[in-house]
DNA sequence: CTGAAAGCGCTAACAG
DNA sequence: CTGTTAGCGCTTTCAG
């Protein structure tokens, strides 16, 4: 499965044009000191051979590590993470860097050995949306040189360079709006209980209903909502309490998809906002609580630049703002004052 | 910028746990004949150094080439491609390969350049999206020994293993469609015109309906419509034509989005059938021409597996089969014949 | 069961 | 301007 490739090398290029190998290497490599007729001939025989650099001699050669960045992500389909994705390889390929993405599909375990398998490849860093609760281990890494930034999700115990959305001010801003409309009987639909995104929206969210005056809110949020099927039964729940809720919040696209699947089937839906925008939102006329995924790709890659460049600063921390954005979905009034008007 | 790294190395494993390097080597890969006080000892002192194997030199020790396999497509954030990473990815690591992704963002020269680099890291293998008229080169690396499928469109100068859609078939199942409700004046609205797939839609477009007796089908057929704001520009264009067309066909995604955007102004809008199904597609009711990316880049890992494993047969050319699915939008009539009636 | 030596393909360091 | 030597970190011989 892995045999010997017959591919030409160096060696065999240097001998068809009748020099050494160190010769041959400099005039591939465009280094100077070497005669216009001598790197003609060297490149002439590499083209007739079809040789090719061999990036794995070269990497070990120049301190055995590679130029890749890692990023983990937790399924390449999401528009939210393929988005951040293009972000980020974008930029790394602005210097150089080629990306190599893996699905953690949100497993902790899988992701741990995406981890390492990629460390053992020796990437020269590393993007992470974890959905771990330890990083003891990547830690140990960072104090031996490899610089990791933690997107989307800040690790609960360490200290590094990470950048998230803006959490707090965004479920805020959701609430408000829908406070303004009237709504005190707030729904929240969110993603897996453990990640620290789902954590901080619903502490946002409790605190913006508790200054709106609504005491009881815990009723109406639940968690664990991670495809759609879920989101949709747990949009059917919290709508069959009594009293129903009447607004949603929604944390994430893919919940917010659920959410539209059953809303659709009633005559007078809940109001709805959801966390992050997405493709033919608009069309839908579903109000969303926007921010920009490829931005943090972008400023992940950034980072991981800078770091590779030398700087070794204290941990950063960059907050990503959001914007809620009206399309109808979110200014739809609760019954009761509809009625009276 | 790629220092050498403090990290320590097999030697240094040895050297604590007081064996030889090959003895370490030999209990940290779990071969047979370690004793198990031995392994056991070398482990600890893996552990307590922090080691982790260097994939670069073991692959250089292998055979110079990388388990990892490379994939190139347009641009990630489509959902097109993206699904088709997820398909690929998923399959290929049941088989212990990590895929390494890069966007050519449909620029041909971009894409040799992704290509090139890749070889010269040894990837095992290449899938791809091809966006480039010339493949010569690549046939000089597949005679090399480098497996290499091409998926959605097919090379039109070199003979490779391929997994396409069933465009032909999918087009006229479109085509026919809309003839049926009595549209004979039909628009089509396509991406790039040098890629294979269009060219084949197109074909296939005239071929429908010229069958179907609508001879100045030409007139309505818009191409270059490469992305949301570009096939926007040509739906309008076409519907200003006299007599406008009663219906469209949208070769992709992406253009499907930006009929929807200009349809959704109109008080009687054409009919309209997309090529690619979408998310949400069911609650737009927009009617499409439905195929599976995920299933394109699972069956191009796998024929990168049974490649790799040392099938060299001829080679194969895979069918992808198309499904239409309406939903409301390729259901409208022309005006003429909702008069009559 | 364990170890010593050789070498994967390349480039840095040092001669010529 | 060009060549020789050594060695990156690992695993494959081949001997103990």
């Amino acid at each position: 499965m892995v045999a010997r490739t017959n591919r030409p090398t160096l060696r065999q290029v240097a001998a068809l044009s009748g020099v050494s190998v160190k010769t041959a290497s400099r005039a591939l490599n465009a280094e100077p000191y070497v005669s216009a007729a001598t790197a003609a001939k060297v490149r002439a025989a590499a083209e007739q051979l079809g040789f090719r650099r061999n990036a794995i001699a070269r990497d070990l050669r120049a301190g055995a590590r590679s130029t890749l960045v890692g990023l983990i992500i937790g399924d390449l389909a999401n528009p939210f993470y393929s988005r951040l994705a293009r972000g980020a390889e974008r930029r790394l390929r602005s210097s150089g860097l080629p990306l190599i993405t893996a699905s953690s599909e949100e497993d902790p375990q899988l992701e741990q050995r995406l981890i390492a398998e990629m460390l053992e490849r020796r990437v020269s860093a590393l993007l992470v949306v974890s959905s771990a609760a330890e990083h003891a281990y990547l830690d140990a890494e960072r104090r031996l040189g490899l610089p990791v930034v933690f997107l989307d999700r800040a690790p609960q115990d360490i200290v590094a360079d990470t950048i998230v959305i803006d959490n707090e001010r965004g479920v805020r801003q959701g609430v408000d709006h829908l406070v303004r409309q009237g709504h005190r009987r707030i729904g929240l639909v969110g993603d897996l209980g453990r990640l620290s995104t789902h954590r901080e929206r619903v502490a946002a969210f409790g605190a913006a209903l508790t200054a709106a005056g609504a005491g009881d809110w815990q009723r109406y949020v639940r968690a664990d909502s991670h495809d759609v099927p879920a989101a949709e039964r747990a949009v059917r729940e919290l709508l069959a309490l009594t009293p129903a809720p009447t607004a949603l919040i929604t944390t994430n696209n893919r919940i917010t998809t659920g959410a539209l699947r059953v809303l659709r089937e009633l005559a007078a839906p809940p109001a709805l906002v959801g966390f992050d925008d997405f493709d033919l939102a608009d069309l839908l006329g579903v109000s969303v609580i926007a921010h920009d995924p490829e931005r943090m790709g972008e400023l992940g890659a950034e980072l991981i630049v800078t770091r590779l460049a030398g700087d070794d600063g204290p941990a950063r921390r960059v907050l990503l703002p959001t914007r809620l954005v009206p399309r109808g979905s979110g200014e739809r009034r609760p019954a009761h004052l509809d009625e009276t008007v």
